[in-house]
DNA sequence: CGTTCTCTTGACTCATCTCAAATCTGGTGG
DNA sequence: CCACCAGATTTGAGATGAGTCAAGAGAACG
């Protein structure tokens, strides 16, 4: 396990997990707690082992504990789409689906809370607070996925890789607990491959805009993975990202 | 309104209703119809009327019933992007949801059954029925959001349109309880701009597309909007979908 | 019949892809 | 410690698919 990950104890109950509060179970109280508890186990997946194949039959459902893992299509020559990013407390499969139409990759080492499928399927049908997590988090990978449908239809290259800079900030200022603002700095957590693959790109591309944004002075690169961002504001606007009204979000 | 579209009473109850069996209502019996009838009411929009404006006030929220719309974003220079197609049965609206995140434009005459929204935010905390038939129903969108993206970061300007007019071709079968196969006809419910905005193309390209398929004996256009399929499997192929294994679908 | 809107086509430009090679990195074994 | 290797990343040169700008052809409408 990386060193910089919460400890996780194999025996870990829902009480004190970290992902309690942000994942399917989040709405739930102590008697559904326990329901879940019984149907539960932990497992981990190596970076870049393939947890699901897509077309085989979905072997789990669960959410993700910690690490990063990518969900995506490919064409039958090969192209491949990123359609998903699974963070922690994301949530993996759908409620009586036999097959998987993604395939799920960790990216990371991965932790997975696996349900056992038709236990999970029979308990959410009876828990209204579990379902109704389920209806939100669904909607807002929805909106999520909209989101992304306009930067690849619409944006432009270095549109994407500011806009997926964005995110990465984003995501680390959260994990940090710490405030989005300038002099920013963060860790890169996917491949130039796999950013290419989620920004409908390809590797060079995406390589050649990273240097066109160091250039310009819009980011500062230590190494191919480690980004700081001298103005964040700046940044914002070259993912020309209008969903914020010109607040620093 | 358009004469080959079932006629609709204004005061049709939700018992006779044409969605009523695709719907938001489509796993509620009969009491909870009754509360459905009770707080919903229909209205139409005419051809080109936006009926949400993205950013403002969430106005309604409600089921198609029939007609064409779409849901749409924009980049603050104007470019638009087409992030959702709503078609007879399809929900608009996100329980609890103040400030709308797309544009909805009819595209045809649309008539909506509406929902009053705190009533409906109300009933669907206490209607099993309800939230489940939603949470299935955002699933299925979540699924052809990804698709979408598939198509939108990895596939050629030429497997767009193909991949489109298959879509347009399933539709056509289906509201015709026709089979798919060749010799199909169908009409293209779409302007070229909004199939531009649609596939992340220009509307030059996308007349282009056509004309190519055309040339190639993909398709026969009798005019821009009335397309025939003399093969349906050769424009299975252009469009790369490799979602069925060879099947058609 | 103009008028207007949608659609098509042409000529040219340009952003991104493709193919290829160089550089950097971390890890391995001598 | 160093030489070597495999994988990741960067960079270059040239090709090309889709965009841009502009004009013309249909079709719909009053």
């Amino acid at each position: 396990m990386p060193h910089n990950v919460p400890k996780i104890s194999i025996n870990m109950s829902c009480g004190n997990c970290p992902i309690r509060h942000r994942a399917i179970c989040a709405y739930c109280e102590e008697p559904e707690l326990e329901r879940l508890d019984d149907i539960k186990s932990y497992k981990t997946y190596q970076a870049g082992e393939t947890i699901v194949w897509a077309g085989e039959e979905m072997p789990l459902i669960g959410s993700v504990v910690y690490g990063v893992a990518t969900l995506s299509r490919s064409l039958a020559d090969g192209r491949r789409q990123m359609v998903g990013l699974l963070l922690p407390s994301d949530f993996i499969g759908r409620p009586g689906r036999k097959v998987a139409p993604y395939d799920v990759v960790a990216t990371n080492e991965v932790m997975i809370c696996q349900f056992r499928a038709n236990k999970f399927n029979e308990l959410i049908d009876d828990t209204p607070a579990l379902e109704r997590r389920l209806l939100d988090m669904t909607m807002d990978e929805l909106d999520s996925a909209r989101e992304w449908m306009l930067l690849l239809g619409r944006k432009t290259a270095r549109e994407k890789i500011a806009s997926v800079l964005v995110i990465f900030a984003r995501r680390d200022a959260h994990l940090q607990d710490s405030k989005l603002g300038n002099g920013l700095r963060f860790e890169v957590p996917l491949t130039r491959e796999a950013m290419a693959d989620y920004l409908g790109l390809t590797i060079e591309t995406v390589s050649r805009q990273f240097s066109a944004l160091k250039k310009s002075g819009v980011i500062v690169m230590e190494d191919a993975r480690h980004i700081t961002v001298p103005d964040y504001v700046r940044l914002l606007d070259e993912a020309s990202d209008d969903s914020d009204g010109g607040f620093i979000t």
